[in-house]
DNA sequence: CTTAATCCCTACTAAATCAATGTAGATTAG
DNA sequence: CTAATCTACATTGATTTAGTAGGGATTAAG
């Protein structure tokens, strides 16, 4: 039930540039977020140009240029970029949503397999296409506040300074059928 | 998140074996999982070999040999599979139970990556480990005879004729979190 | 004892995928 | 003009996947 290499490093870059945005600054690029994250370069300019032409990130281009996301975080749900970088999210074809593909077995109704297997993907999308960048990211930067160390790309020039922000997320109170890690944090309001 | 082909015919001729199991079939030849099923002989058998290495099945060689599962269905989880053929159940090794390794990322406790596929490893693993190759038999079986239709592997000579077997399972009352497919139809007591 | 059916074992391979790397071009700021 | 940056495309090496091939060992039955 592997993510690659490839999902693992769009993701982490995405929650860079949505850290990013989040702290006012515009632009990010390639070369930060492969040292921020330790990633090979060159790939993970290859995976940029992946998320560019799906959307997700905006670029500029010269002097200067960088990436930035191309929506606001909260419109991006984990299980879009799993799905655009490693495909379906249904560990077998003829339980998916998404790219539905008959299987071999003889008939699909009597198939308990296909019943246990459904339940898996519809397990999996439930926390990616409930999530999104913008969660992750809130978990991502609230953890570190509260260990006391400095956000990232702390804007050295063109920034606003990151306005303390209100509230802008749902509140995920009782509103959750998977409540896992990413959950209960979420729901920590005291940070 | 892919099941391997290997995977899946694992489970499909565990399956098979499971039902045989119940209908007092005491053993099945690899070209009878294969016709079943409409796999490939040569490749299956290795698959076997490998589930009979892990103690799932067990052989007899020879002529009039074949395959039984080792142990009660209700003792083989599915998960136990998936691990022996696919490998760990998490999509990245850092939120791995059964073969963690460190990602490259610089501090775990602040990745919110991490956080969200742990919670999806968790998710998987809820029904994978929890659904044993008895449920997924249960509900194959149910399907077969709720429609009429034959269940295979009747026992031409050797079989003292499939008792109607009180229920051996424990009922799934409220004792579920992820509540699925599996789940509902294991629960429906009315055949 | 011979034969046929079966599992057991090892090796091989073709194709796909993964994870990069390399080279050169286009664009922009200064 | 030059340096920094994204863009595009080609190539590569390793690994995994999904088989195929060929025989060897064991057993039942005649």
């Amino acid at each position: 039930m592997k993510l690659s290499k490839r999902g693992e490093y769009a993701l982490r870059s995405l929650i860079n540039l949505g850290i990013a945005a989040k702290v006012g600054r515009s632009l990010v690029r390639v070369t930060e977020l492969a040292k921020a994250e330790d990633l090979p370069i060159k790939f993970l300019e290859q995976v940029m140009q992946q998320l560019r032409e799906a959307g997700f990130v905006e670029s500029v281009r010269g002097k200067h240029g960088g990436y930035r996301l191309a929506k606001a975080s909260s419109q991006i749900h984990i299980g879009q970029i799993v799905r655009l970088i490693d495909g379906p999210l249904a560990p077998i074809g003829c339980v998916s949503q998404t790219a539905y593909a008959p299987c071999n077995c003889p008939d699909e109704a009597h198939c308990g397999l296909r019943m246990l297997m459904l339940d898996v993907r519809n397990a999996i999308a439930a926390i990616l296409d409930r999530y999104t960048l913008a969660d992750v990211v809130e978990v991502t930067t609230r953890k570190m506040v509260t260990s006391g160390r400095a956000l990232p790309y702390s804007s050295p020039a063109e920034a606003p300074a990151p306005r303390s922000k209100a509230r802008t997320r749902r509140p995920h109170a009782h509103t959750s059928p998977t409540e896992g890690v990413i959950h209960q944090l979420l729901g920590d309001y005291a940070i």
